[in-house]
DNA sequence: CTGAAAGCGCTTACAG
DNA sequence: CTGAAAGCGCTTACAG
């Protein structure tokens, strides 16, 4: 390993020099310098990161912090997306993410501890917001830098890129009703994730505000899974009085309400219609494609982490705490009645 | 910030005693180790990070390499999985895992440098191996330790885990071939893969084999993504003679080539059955559904990961370098000539 | 424009 | 069983 001392010896100057040269001080007379450039070229000087961050206390790498186990995470392609959003900024700015994932929600407190209070990481990245969660309060006390994708009501201090979900899952359940629908679902996800919450919040109110029906036991609620949206079916197609349309949380978990539906003889969109939400790429070559809200993922991503490394970067932070990803509807077959006339 | 020295001061032990009781040293009196444990609590002490690597020398962490762009990345699915089982295991065993996306090819190269020779991690994951990759010659003259995902001719000290994507390919043709097929094509991925090489010659051998035409406008070169699919059919499907059948490298690919015979007009399995690999999650899902190889994704990634950990812990390495994880061929519909009875 | 010195927070032989 | 000292590889006031 060749260290700053090497080349400070190589070149006839002090560490100091050399270590000005690196970082492009003003006052280094041009020819010390491309000297010293040319001998850390010849020598292969590359400098200790680590005994940079120990000094400048700045790590140039931001955590990205996984919910929950990785098992079940990458099942939901919507994560790929997230991350691509958030990859391809801070390559640009110069960061290097740190992926973890907790083993254990206990554990997840311990590992975002290791990482902030051990000075290893400038800043966080939460991937999903869930109800007075004791991680966002921990980081929101601690002043660390915090992006978290979704809400959180209490913590000020906290940065948050977003959906209008209450709004999209509005805009979703209006776009059925005026298709004609008028018992309509929905399928849920966990319901301590804010995002949840939200859309079912903008279900019922447009339910609410066209005087419709609302049916608890239309109301399913489970993971992000396509599992989830499987057994959903089983379920919600058994009873009695059967929605005509569905609003489901997520495209992977379409894709499974779209699997036990055609198991369990039922043709979409001439049974029951469905709008979803995220408009994953496969959503448009499902059979039927399906119709779903896209919530810029990529955007939610990218903003994060460009929201994030300005915070780091100029402390006094005069730039907005919130920002909303606008979202839109992409109708398909899965939500058009009788194809070419539309009812009503 | 409190550190090691504020322990011992409030402790009444010297700073070496501190340290000490933090990595179990032996011979330290219980007395002083839970005295000094229960100080580190009260104060909310944390190792940093940054001062312990800097002596150590080690890092505890890996980095990921992704090829190329994160743009295109994890429009893959296999991706997702491919990193869902290295991170569930390198969180197992306590190591962080730093994702870097290079910006161009050229870019890459120095990535790699500064997180190598910057002493930034213990080891490299490569997520997929090109042929005659100089990022691969570098890290084994380094003798850094390498695991990649794929395989390397000339480079006898990296690691990789690989599937035996010849054998597979012949495995796939094959099926084809027992269904009485006789006109088989091809959609490949980029040529300077390791993988698209190989299943390509798994799939000539199988059609040498059995004496069957080679035709080299049946085999079309693309990317990894949906898009390649769907232009390969517009090809494909306006030949003179067209295949009756299709070998696909990837999932993701199966689906643009549905949707591509679909709007051509053409039904699977009726008019042409199609077999490919990596059988993500969604595959099952498709309709019809698409028979695939499933290559073990997760299993890769993990064994990836675990190699590389035990690398870096034993350096006398006396463990294997290359580990070839089973592949099987998953039959569903798409390649199921006339569903009920089997022809020939 | 450049150097000597102190220090970032830790670990680890070397003594005792 | 414990402490003093040196050192990991860098940066940054402080002088000149």
């Amino acid at each position: 390993m060749v260290t700053i001392k090497d080349i400070a010896k190589a070149a006839g100057v002090s560490p100091s020099t050399v270590s000005r040269v690196i970082s492009n001080h003003d006052r280094i007379s041009s020819a010390t310098s491309s000297k010293v450039k040319r001998i850390m070229e010849e020598m292969g000087y590359h400098p200790n990161i680590m005994a940079k961050s120990l000094v400048s206390k700045t790590t140039k790498t931001l955590a990205i912090m996984l919910p929950r186990p990785a098992e079940e995470l990458f099942k939901d392609f919507f994560f790929g997306e997230l991350l691509r959003g958030i990859l391809t900024h801070s390559t640009i700015a110069g960061y290097d993410m740190l992926l973890t994932a907790a083993t254990s929600p206990m554990d997840e407190k311990e590992t975002v501890s290791r990482l902030v209070f051990g000075r290893r990481v400038d800043g966080v990245i939460l991937l999903s917001s869930r109800v007075s969660d004791p991680l966002i309060s921990m980081l929101d006390k601690q002043q660390f830098p915090t992006v978290l994708i979704g809400r959180t009501d209490e913590q000020a201090g906290i940065l948050s890129v977003d959906n209008d979900n209450e709004q999209a899952a509005y805009d979703a359940t209006k776009h059925l009703i005026l298709q004609g629908h008028e018992r309509i679902g929905f399928v849920s996800g966990p319901p301590n994730l804010t995002v949840s919450l939200d859309r079912m919040a903008g279900y019922r109110r447009a339910l609410q505000e066209q005087g419709l029906e609302l049916r608890s036991e239309w109301v399913v609620e489970g993971e992000y899974l396509q599992h989830s949206g499987y057994r959903a079916m089983t379920f919600l197609m058994n009873l009695q009085e059967r929605p005509s349309a569905l609003v489901v949380i997520d495209d992977a978990v379409a894709f499974g309400v779209l699997h036990g539906l055609t198991e369990l003889g039922f043709a979409v969109p001439e049974d029951i219609c469905i709008v979803s939400f995220n408009n994953i790429a496969l959503s448009e070559l499902a059979s039927p494609p399906i119709s779903s809200i896209d919530i810029g993922t990529y955007q939610l991503g990218y903003t994060a982490s460009q929201m994030l490394i300005r915070r780091i970067v100029d402390q006094p932070s005069v730039h907005q705490n919130r920002v909303i990803i606008p979202h839109r509807l992409i109708v398909r077959e899965s939500s058009l009645l009788s194809l070419p006339k539309r009812v009503k």
